[in-house]
DNA sequence: CCACGCTCCTGCGCGC
DNA sequence: TGCGCGCAGGAGCGTG
């Protein structure tokens, strides 16, 4: 499933495809999150990609009169492949670049694929964003100052895209378990200074796994994705009974809103 | 403003 | 070996 670390791969991976002029764009099934616009094809055939930029967990493709925004969901990927390549099951949508097409494949179509012909960042789906975790802007500080009054636990304010956006669940037990805080902690009586070190935490992860896939990209583009994804090696998602890498003692899993939280009960507090 | 529950969808793992 | 069930998850949106 694409966190942040993976859209920001993808991002790079994609970008032989920017200065090419779009030959074709090809729907296969328009049925997404939400539907795919019936003008997409026309507004951009002919164009080209200026640039691919990232916003939360969004792609941001600049053709000039407007731009792309593609969410890849659950289990969305893109790739980059030989246009004669046949599709498979859940190959959604094709934008050809003549020899060379961007392949979207999304099977649960959490996804979505939108067009705006405005400023990009004004868009609905954007305007209200928090900030990016690997900006400077993210800090201790702003966990801090935007917990004070809330009930709600740590763990659900990391996941708070108002607040800084592209933490998912796997991001936030892992990013709390190196912190040592308990997911269930309300958030309103955490310290700043506890708050700083989750702040780093949830960066330097996020950098491991850039830095991580980033290494594999030529395989991502030219293969068939699945080696660009890097295999996380986590703490505690995913590991609930089995022993705490750090103290021995077995990982719990309870229920945070509708999400699975993994902890230590002996790291976290 | 805040918190919470619902919803979309398919693949996978598990139990029998 | 096969079948069917339930779970997993991003995030917008509606409701209280």
């Amino acid at each position: 499933m694409p966190e942040l670390p993976e859209v920001e791969i993808t991002r790079r991976g994609i970008g032989p495809i920017v200065g090419l002029p779009i030959t074709q764009v090809v729907v296969r099934n328009s049925r997404l999150r939400w539907p795919i616009p019936s003008y997409l094809a026309e507004a951009l055939t002919g164009k080209s990609v200026r640039r691919i930029l990232r916003r939360a967990k969004y792609l941001l493709f600049d053709v000039g009169e407007g731009w792309l925004i593609v969410h890849l969901g659950m289990s969305g990927s893109l790739r980059i492949v030989e246009s004669q390549e046949p599709p498979r099951v859940h190959d959604h949508v094709d934008w050809v670049f003549g020899d060379v097409s961007l392949r979207l494949r999304d099977p649960r179509r959490f996804g979505a694929v939108l067009w705006t012909s405005g400023a990009v960042e004004k868009h609905a789906l954007l305007a209200r964003l928090g900030v990016e975790p690997l900006s400077d802007e993210f800090s201790g500080r702003v966990l801090y100052e935007s917990s004070r009054r809330r009930s709600a636990s740590v763990k659900q304010l990391l996941m708070d895209h108002k607040v800084v956006v592209g933490v998912g669940n796997i991001y936030a037990n892992e990013s709390l378990f190196r912190a040592g805080i308990h997911p269930g902690t309300p958030s309103g009586r955490i310290t700043k200074r506890r708050y700083d070190r989750l702040a780093s935490e949830v960066k330097l992860t996020m950098h491991a796994a850039i830095e991580a896939g980033g290494s594999s990209l030529r395989d991502f583009v030219h293969s068939d994705g699945s080696r660009g994804y890097f295999q996380q090696q986590y703490c505690v998602y995913g590991r609930s009974g089995l022993p705490c890498h750090s103290c021995g003692r077995l990982v719990k899993i309870t229920r945070t809103g509708q999400r699975s939280t993994f902890y230590c009960p002996n790291c976290q507090h």
